[in-house]
DNA sequence: CTGAAAGCGCTAACAT
DNA sequence: ATGTTAGCGCTTTCAG
């Protein structure tokens, strides 16, 4: 268990003092040439690492960037914390990771152990109940970046970087009207959320452009589980006139409705026609694969990511909402009249 | 902008001092009632946060964890760092997530990140190239608490927590063999890993069990990815006398398998069954649903995590392994002789 | 070009 | 029950 070496044990090594050694290893220009590199020298073969938590205490930051998902496990996420994670370590800075599993409390007591630990700056996607966003203000408030992503506040002057919600929904409900369905279900998120909100106006502008009624009984808001889209389905398909066609707001009760429908034999995408949201992994794995939207996580990550560095280098703040266009992607679960092999 | 309130500003709005503060907020015994509270109302009104950056620094280390993984959008690592994340919040401790991409050197400066932050411990699942453990020995030495999980170092006197790999081949193979497949085939990972090597093991004592023969040219290395398991099944089913089944060591080659086989008409599980390995999400969503042996990610997460805060506590290191007993998960991929509705 | 000294905010050993 | 003081390791202003 070897003790730490420190700046004051290279500099008495030397014969010198801490400053120059902090200086030295700094590249300051103040510094010989010689004196820098017998430092570094010294460094290395001493094995030297800065402590960052000193620096940082002095620095009244540290490098370190903190990240609030709802959780880390889903694959829109991973791919979100994968693409920050990157980017952070191009710049020398680490990633915190926190999960807030949907619940205001988590979110609140993640906001202050990041605040606590001086983090350099904030990105955050929201839990589906957060409608208070006096907690995140805080961090605002000590001039700490803070960078929304995917879920993001409605109304708050903030930066927020999102996916194009309505144009992919309509996008997505334009391509089935075009492939001939006509009676389109729509299983929505959430409304306080302004992407599902979005993702149903998308929806409902593609029914009325197309001169296709809107029937309240085929919108049905849901938790986005799995199960739910196989209950809702399940209970749509017995209306006596039932939809033709269903437009998730999630990928998982899009494979919910898809697996409720095989089970039933009733086939897709001749009878009815599905399209799901966000390309989870798995979507282009069912039989028949899911059609979907793509949010491309990865490049949101390294893009808030991005934006979090400008923030950080700049020293006005311009309320922003950065949008990012997402895109349709057809697979067979939605091209009816197509021939495609089993 | 507002400046952060340290508990200097406490001291003197209540007339006392620091370590009054200090010692009421930490409800040190020796404080009167009437002060603590006093303190812990005024704490909460000017909304006061400790500087944890200032209490690591004094303490020599940080509440934090830090973990390194190959990369976070993996299924399987999006679960264990899930479950590392929910234990440590438990603990009032932080996250903080490093991915190797399988670089060495990334490694290596993700190590050094970590010691210069003074994490309180360090979890990790190793590069594929991974051999020098040097780097990794220099966390011990510091007192640091270090911790393999999944890919661990094979011959190093360490903790770690990994999978009966070779129990969980065993017994994918012995089911296959039970399924009546006869000529079956191995798409192992690089051997310097010991979890593939095990594999390869338990693929080995399988066979050997039951009195079948070992055909070297029906074991073939790869990089565990989607497009290799493709073309290793393509070349496979090419020879003379072709595999009937094939157990892999990842679900992603056993997909590309699944997805050759389901373009030449090849009929799974009828005339090739398979065999994954890791129960990734997308597993139980495939036509048919692949067979694979389950890792569960998050209670390994939580496990390490675990381990963890024990050996923090503890003051004497004994160098264990923790064999967690995985689980086979058989689908329709490896059901021979069944039958199933499409 | 280098040194001296102060201080970031917190805590704990040592007074009183 | 509370105050005093020192110091964690680093950086930086000021001085030389």
């Amino acid at each position: 268990m070897g003790k730490r070496v420190t700046i004051q044990d290279l500099a008495k090594e030397l014969d010198t003092t801490p400053s120059t050694i902090s200086r030295a290893l700094h590249d300051h220009p103040g510094i010989s040439k010689t004196m820098t590199k017998k430092v570094k020298e010294l460094a290395k073969k001493r094995n030297y690492r800065v402590n960052s938590v000193a620096s940082s205490l002095r620095a009244g930051k540290s490098k370190t960037i903190g990240v609030i998902v709802p959780m880390i496990n889903r694959d829109f996420f991973a791919n979100v914390i994968s693409g920050i994670e990157d980017v952070a370590f191009q710049n020398g800075f680490n990633v915190i990771i926190c999960q807030s599993d949907n619940k205001v409390e988590k979110e609140i007591q993640h906001i202050n152990t990041l605040i606590s630990s001086g983090v350099a700056g904030v990105l955050v996607s929201l839990g589906f109940d957060t409608t208070d966003y006096a907690p995140f203000n805080k961090i605002s408030q000590l001039g700490i970046p803070l960078i929304f992503f995917d879920r993001a506040p409605e109304h708050e002057k903030s930066i927020k970087i999102v996916n194009n919600d309505k144009a992919g929904a309509y996008k997505a409900v334009k391509h089935l009207i075009e492939m001939g369905y006509q009676r389109i279900a729509h299983l929505c998120g959430p409304s306080n959320l302004p992407l599902y909100k979005e993702r149903k106006e998308g929806y409902l502008d593609a029914l009325r452009d197309a001169g296709l009624p809107v029937e309240e009984r085929l919108i049905i808001t849901h938790n986005l589980t799995r199960e739910a889209g196989y209950n809702i389905t399940k209970k749509l398909m017995k209306y006596k006139n039932p939809p033709d066609a269903i437009f998730s707001a999630s990928d998982y009760s899009a494979l919910g409705a898809l697996l409720y429908l095989k089970e039933e034999r009733i086939k897709v995408p001749e009878e009815v026609g599905i399209v799901g949201f966000s390309n989870e992994g798995f979507t282009k794995l069912t039989g028949p694969e899911l059609s979907t939207v793509d949010q491309h996580g990865k490049e949101i990550g390294k893009y808030s990511a991005k934006v979090f560095f400008e923030e950080m280098a700049s020293d006005v703040f311009i309320p922003r909402t950065i949008i990012l266009d997402p895109k349709l992607i057809v697979r067979r679960s939605s091209l009816r009249n197509q021939k495609l092999s089993d």
